[in-house]
RNA sequence: GGGCGCGUAGCCUAGUCUGGAUAGGGCACCGGGUUCCUAACCCGGCGGUCGAGGGUUCAAAUCCCUCCGCGCCCGCCA
């Protein structure tokens, strides 16, 4: 717990002030028996108990192995001499530990207050500090993303979005390869009328085709076949080699770019529908137009490891840097001039670092050596700064394996989208027959967003993932919609009670179920949420957050009234608005549409 | 071979950074719950050698070492 006075970034926790408040009567407490603990030290040590009906918790092993005293001895004494009074009810030993529990009436004052004052900027700071440039997605404009894809665009955006409510002034970049073989294949293929196509590619899309596709699923259709294609084919791959080699010299024509953009914005059609939209596009080419790449290359060239071949290729020795043997010879200019994409990657980085303090890279872990080998080149130019980088592990296909769009393994994630929206409808029209059509289509289809991004965003990005359909489609238990659903329950309370908006009265002393008070403890507890997955990339904690948080209102829900609880029911009712404003903060934090009814 | 990551009940997963009190959830399965604020819900039950072995420590799923298994990367591709 010793990371709040290193916090740059003022989210408004409360938790901030208990625990200087507790660790400084521990010391007190500790000064009085005879043990050396100091504030800063009982506060590093304090953590939240896990004790029924206690908030924080101190073991004192450590403390006791000092003293050569038994721990449950000293936790007593500790326990006896801590001072009393407010906001803390009492200090109790069990075991080894020292359990702190607050006053609940402070407890609930203090949260429901802060919660319900501070709406929809409960766990927000205040944009402060150097601008952050988040990059993430950038997949190749080359045809559908499939769900492997996807994790990077949910992991991403949700850490911008995390990273923007921490304080951060963000702007999200997406870096579009358009000088990549892929693309110059879709291109060059789709340059040419249908007939000139080889024929095991014409056969491959025949009868494929579905009125009113989208049209990143329809231009890239041909691209496995052609890829496999030209592995047969010489003077083929020489063709599109050559269109290659045109598109390097920053003389590709205008339809590259363009058929590129048209598919891009059919992928960016798919991650719309996923609340997921980018404040900026860098495209590739323009870094080679704009000759940033030119300059990169003439400084690595003039590097200190720089090094020429007899082909006329240069490369940059980087064993010095760390690299795994066999990694070390990294070449950045080929035989024929050309830059390579790490090269080029470089030029991107730097533009990066001319606007942001700060550059996070969302990455597939099969970039791990790319991002290395890209800090090398950083170092060997001069450039002090490095990105940060946030790396997840791959959504294995169904069968296992890796997601190929070539080997036809991947998951398309319209396909999924789709499904999930089909039988989200029915499931809408299962309970509800007072609805418009417009209205239960519109419920569905936030039903089945928010069921792919929390289904995808829920596990840490460093496990690797087998996707299921059964699992990706699930709306119960630990899942996007179950919460939704509590937010929509809390709605429904709170419109039934008329009390669809502020203000919202309570008395804390009226509130002190153990069910209230479990939830107002997890209520409090958002602010540090959203910091610690702002600052570690650790977005799934977003996820496990808000279940816990339904899970909590659910269980409240079901023991005690609120409508019908006589005196309590203006108190209840602001819980309730408290529990409903902290669940719309943590959806709104993962992107999911929070529904008033459903 | 080298580098990086992962290994927690039948399946999925939290906790590992920062070592602490009986390892939390979910799915599936079994048994209950709706004249009452939305049952996409709740309650109870079943289910664990935290991959294996060693070490450090008062204390190890967590830190260190060795090994095993799985994935990815090691291109003048991106």
């Amino acid at each position: 717990m010793g990371t709040s006075s290193t916090r740059t970034t003022p989210i408004v926790d409360p938790w901030e002030a208990w625990i200087g408040e507790v660790a400084s009567r521990l010391a007190r407490a500790a000064a009085e028996v005879g043990v050396p603990l100091g504030e800063t030290a009982a506060a590093e040590q304090l953590e939240f108990s896990s004790a029924e009906g206690a908030d924080l918790a101190l073991p004192v092993h450590r403390l006791a192995a000092a003293a050569k005293e038994p721990p449950e001895a000293l936790a007593a004494r500790l326990a006896a001499a801590f001072p009393p009074g407010e906001p803390v009810l009492q200090a109790r030993a069990e075991g080894a530990y020292v359990n702190v529990t607050l006053d609940p009436g402070e407890l609930v004052a203090t949260i429901l207050s802060l919660v319900l004052g501070r709406g929809g900027e409960y766990g927000r700071a205040e944009a402060a500090g150097e601008p952050v440039c988040i990059e993430h997605t950038s997949s190749n404009p080359t045809g559908p993303l499939h769900v492997g894809r996807v994790r990077n665009a949910i992991v991403g955006d949700t850490l911008s979005r995390a990273a923007r409510a921490a304080g951060g002034r963000v702007t999200t970049q997406y870096y579009v390869d358009d000088m990549g073989r892929q693309a110059a294949m879709v291109t060059w293929l789709w340059q040419q009328p249908r007939e000139a196509w080889p024929e095991p590619v014409r056969a491959s899309v025949e009868g494929q085709e579905r009125p009113g596709e989208k049209v990143d699923h329809y231009r890239g259709r041909p691209y496995p076949a052609l890829s496999a294609y030209l592995k047969e084919h010489r003077e083929t791959a020489e063709a599109v080699a050559e269109f290659v080699r045109l598109i390097e010299s920053g003389a590709a024509p205008a339809a590259h770019r363009a058929l590129a953009g048209e598919i891009l914005d059919a992928m960016l059609a798919s991650l719309a529908r996923l609340g997921i939209r980018f404040d900026e596009f860098v495209w590739e080419s323009d870094l080679l137009k704009d000759g940033s790449v030119e300059k990169v290359l003439e400084r690595l060239r003039a590097a200190p490891h720089a090094l020429q071949e007899e082909n006329g290729a240069w490369a940059i020795d980087a064993e010095s840097y760390g690299l795994p043997k066999d990694s070390t010879h990294v070449v950045f200019q080929r035989g024929n001039g050309v830059s390579l994409y790490v090269t080029r990657d470089v030029a991107y980085h730097l533009l990066k670092f001319s606007r942001f303090g700060r550059v996070v890279d969302v990455l597939g872990q099969d970039h791990q050596l790319h991002a290395r080998t890209l800090d090398a080149l950083l170092a060997e130019i001069g450039e002090g700064r490095r990105p940060s980088y946030v790396f997840y592990q791959d959504i294995h296909a169904p069968g296992g394996g890796r997601m190929s769009t070539r080997g036809g393994s991947a998951v398309w994630l319209d396909d999924l989208l789709d499904e999930a929206f089909s039988r989200a409808r029915a499931e809408v029209l299962k309970r509800r027959d007072d609805l418009s059509a417009e209205e239960v289509d519109r419920i569905a289809e936030a039903v089945a967003s928010g069921a792919v991004r929390f289904h995808i965003v829920r596990v840490a990005p460093d496990k690797p993932v087998r996707f299921r359909w059964e699992d990706a489609l699930s709306f119960e238990g630990r899942s996007g919609p179950f919460v939704q659903y509590a937010y929509a329950r809390a709605s429904s309370v709170l419109r039934k009670g008329e009390a669809d908006s502020p203000p919202y009265p309570f008395d804390a002393k009226l509130l002190t179920d153990p069910e209230e008070l479990a939830l107002v403890r997890l209520l409090s507890r958002w602010p540090r949420t959203v910091a610690y997955a702002a600052r570690s990339g650790h977005v799934h904690t977003l996820a496990g957050y808000a279940h816990d948080l339904a899970d909590r209102f659910n269980r409240f829900y079901h023991a005690l009234p609120v409508l019908t609880s006589g005196p309590s029911r203006e108190s209840r009712i602001a819980l309730v608005a408290a529990v409903r404003q902290t669940l719309a903060n943590s959806l709104d934090l993962l992107g999911i549409v929070a529904l008033p009814t459903m």
